[in-house]
DNA sequence: AACGCTATGTTTAGCCA
DNA sequence: TTGGCTAAACATAGCGT
């Protein structure tokens, strides 16, 4: 006999009353939601209407975000010229913990390392295919305590160095290296 | 005969592509609408998570529209401060390769995955003291063939992969995440 | 901590007055 | 224009994984 109704997935969406949220966890979520969501809108205000926008944002823990058409600073200066009562910050005052410049650096230094870690991980996982499931241990895992998977990865980890130096060794044994 | 059912009054909303509205009335209407559905998202960003928020727009014909909290000059003043070299930018020099959105964007994406892979490797680093040397298969390392250490590394870095699936779920079920 | 999901709440395109 | 209206499109809260 066949179940044709399906099993509720989700709860879905709640409404939520529009007010501080308690929940750290919760809100940090929230937070990258919604930022997201109204970047978007800005960007598709801008692509519609072709209009200008910036937006600045700090995070509640004061990290920035910002979104800019054609740029945040072009908008920016622009509204403070036309922002007459508004006082130009003298440049003596200005710090710099992040500039587009810097960004851009940071972000090639996050590639770089990113880079990296995948060339790693890809060194191990091509090995991948030569080895089937089923090992003996699989079983086990879900009946080990917590302390038993700390020194488990412990274990594994380390074995992995010196396999992957061993690897090395005879690699350059061979003259592969 | 009755008609029960009730005439459709309107279309309903139509999905529209997100580029250049040619229609001026249309594009007016929409701007206005969307901008005020925009500030909305905005104080509703603030309540919600804390965060404080500047938004300058400036509509296609070159009105300007601004949002802020707790106030657009507070937050575009910290923005500035923030921001190095903001200098009266000559817009002749100003290269702009990605926008600051996308730019945004791509380098969290990056900072994510680079710091999901250092937590990975972190976690099993932290317990390197909690286990001493000796194995049983230490010695045997030396002896093995390449085909059998490719085996390892396989199983190794799968068995890896699951140990710390494993602990992500056990750490939640004693609400540690 | 990240995603993916989906049921539901929210926004809005096209119309009308 | 400005302001409603409605139904479809869209955003997202709470969950699983």
């Amino acid at each position: 006999m066949e179940m044709l109704k399906q099993k509720k997935k989700t709860t879905g969406r709640k409404r939520i009353e529009i007010k501080k949220l308690e929940k750290e966890a919760n809100k940090q979520v929230t937070f990258s939601k919604r930022r997201a969501g109204m970047f978007k809108k800005a960007s598709e205000l801008c692509i519609l209407c072709n209009a200008h926008v910036a937006i600045i944002v700090f995070s509640p823990a004061d990290k920035l975000f910002c979104f800019g058409e054609p740029s945040t600073e072009a908008v920016v200066e622009r509204y403070l010229k036309g922002s007459p009562d508004f006082e130009p910050i003298k440049s003596s005052e200005r710090k710099k913990p992040v500039s587009c410049e810097e960004h851009n650096r940071k972000y090639e230094e996050a590639m770089k390392a990113l880079e990296l870690e995948k060339k790693n991980k890809a060194d191990v996982e091509g090995f991948a295919k030569v080895w089937g499931r089923g090992e003996w241990w699989n079983e086990e895992i879900h009946e080990m305590s917590v302390e038993q998977l700390e020194q488990f990865l412990v274990a594994i980890y380390e074995l992995r160095s010196r396999l992957l130096q061993r690897a090395a060794e005879i690699m350059m044994m061979h003259g592969m290296l």
